[in-house]
DNA sequence: TACGTTTCCGAAAACCTTTTATTTTGCTTC
DNA sequence: GAAGCAAAATAAAAGGTTTTCGGAAACGTA
């Protein structure tokens, strides 16, 4: 037998304490209407007396507004969703807004079967959140409440969309390599399919370019994203241009994966090449040796940013377009100024 | 302007349409009470010609279920704690209980405050997942609703919870090391104030007592659950004991540490010297050289037992006590049975 | 036909709050 | 003292569903 739960104590109660009517105390505390100060202290007092909590569903029946959100992940949730994710729960959460995850798994249908019991449930917005920058079809289209999208941007252009700026942080993580005097930069990254390989390797290339800089080997080495492809991008990388100073890495996996190579190869980092990574992903960028200079995206940050826009827009002061949000670099050993002795 | 929702279709059009009360049409749709297998057929084609969706609010104002459950994370959410949190929600969502996610991210005060706000939303129980297997304090004295919780077990007697059965595992890990014949194994782990460290700790001596073996280097050598610290515990290890043949190690990272500085002292991995992890964190497990045999915890199958437990505790079929859930030996190379050449 | 049983259906209450429309109160002014 | 008016309070409706209970219809029996 479930516990037989107390019976909440309800307006009436606070009404009926404080001497008022029902539509006075709602009235007294929302703040709505006119009252009179004198009672509404009275209705305060009341309802703390009682610790008058309102119930949620009767306000949302009658008013239509849940100050509930669905959290839709599409492609199973990990390493990269989960940031953003909790960013976005974080921004609510201290709110009074709450948030109804739902996580797909990458399956259309569960996506469908999620989409419809939100809405069902009312909810008044939703966070898309995607587990790579790869474009997602939009969901926004006819449905009657504002959705944001986080990390994988809609495929339709007047959704609103947050991603990171790809293409600035790595422009940025390769001048930070011009700044520290390497000339010869090569750049291992994903696969080719990857939207996030590719705009990667075009801010690099554009960084390169503007200093009038080459590119070590000619060419963008793309692969995997994974450690493994990091240490055989190395031979690569160093067969390729023997006399390469600096590695910028697609990845924070690559980026380890390659800094082992090339210490087994002789070379030592970051004195001979060096490296900088990108995700800042801590379990690794800290524990590499060096310690792994790397970008990071501010995931935390870009999931807040995107839960801010869904409150704005469910107020109904809407956003559109797609929105690239700054990357920062953490620098650490693995691409440093030289520190004074 | 958040766009006009068009006028929800109630059970009242569905009543009108099949020519019935809406109490006949509650009782149908519901399977509730007498009503005749035709006026139910009516029933059921008008609201699947309306495409009816029960509005849940009003639902739950009157039965007093809410069909939620809150998902409580003490510490902040993270390596363990997620896939916990995803097994949850894959056993909930799949049915037609939705969860409501609040990360209270370590802070007691943001905890109360999330409870307050799930008690007023009616939940209809919680579950709380932690950070790691140290016990926590219960929250469910005095609780209207059930709990349970998984992987931290809660500090009560008389609370369900569920974790990892370490002890046992850990057992597993160190049998099948000794059934590859080898008899000098040494145990590395995380700090000793974690409940985690000191029962891998127990299970691994447990096991080499019941085989009549020793400890090589004749103590636990504790320290941190970080790769670093796994480099450095290599050197203990081998300086303690230069014969030792094996290394059950008690995470991931450690695993890898101490393979990479073992390797560097000239031993081959697992010809000198198998090593054994805990964890299967994947990004980890699979791309050290070579990919490393660990304990997986199964944590999405925990968080799904204990999505269940709380539906059943909900629909009053209640348990209790710390359920202690199988680990699962996923064999690499780094600690196999020779292979057929 | 009268009557007792089932079987099925519907009116109305209940859940709890907000909002609208209406009434009451308190005050000012003539 | 009446009229007028603004401010404050209330009654009642609305929101959509489930559930209780009474009543009607159908059916069989005397």
């Amino acid at each position: 037998m479930p516990p037989e739960r107390p019976r909440a104590v309800t307006i009436n109660d606070v009404a009926a304490l404080a001497g008022v009517s029902i539509a006075t105390a709602s009235k007294a505390l929302n703040g709505r209407g006119q009252v009179r100060a004198e009672t509404r202290d009275r209705v305060f007092a009341a309802a703390r007396e009682l610790s008058f909590q309102p119930n949620p569903l009767a306000r949302s029946l009658v008013t239509g507004q849940t100050r509930t959100v669905g959290l839709l992940t599409s492609d199973s949730v990990g390493r990269f969703g989960i940031p953003v994710m909790l960013g976005a729960e974080d921004a609510f959460g201290s709110g009074e807004t709450a948030v109804l995850l739902c996580d797909a798994r990458g399956d259309a249908f569960r996506e469908q079967h999620y989409l419809r019991t939100l809405l069902a449930r009312r909810v008044d917005g939703l966070i898309v959140v995607g587990e790579s920058t790869d474009p997602r079809p939009s969901i926004s289209r006819d449905l009657p409440i504002p959705v944001v999208y986080a990390y994988a941007p809609s495929d339709h252009p007047e959704d609103v969309s947050f991603v990171p700026d790809d293409v600035a942080g790595s422009g940025d993580a390769v001048r930070h390599l011009i700044a520290l005097g390497r000339r010869r930069i090569a750049h291992v990254t994903g696969p080719t399919h990857y939207t996030a390989a590719r705009e990667r390797a075009e801010g690099a290339l554009a960084a390169l370019q503007t200093a009038g800089l080459p590119l070590s080997g000619d060419r963008v080495v793309y692969g995997a994203w994974s450690q493994r492809w990091g240490r055989h991008a190395a031979e690569i990388v160093l067969n390729a241009d023997p006399e390469v100073d600096a590695v910028f890495c697609g990845s924070d996996q690559i980026a380890a994966g390659l800094i082992e190579a090339a210490r087994e190869r002789g070379r030592r980092v970051p004195d001979d090449i060096a490296v900088v990574g990108y995700d800042n992903w801590e379990v690794l960028s800290e524990e590499t040796r060096p310690p792994l200079t790397t970008m990071d995206m501010n995931l935390e940050l870009l999931g807040r940013t995107a839960a801010q826009h869904l409150f704005a827009a469910i107020e109904g002061r809407a956003t559109s377009g797609i929105h690239r949000m700054p990357c920062r670099l953490v620098i650490r050993d693995s691409a440093a100024p030289p520190t004074i002795r």
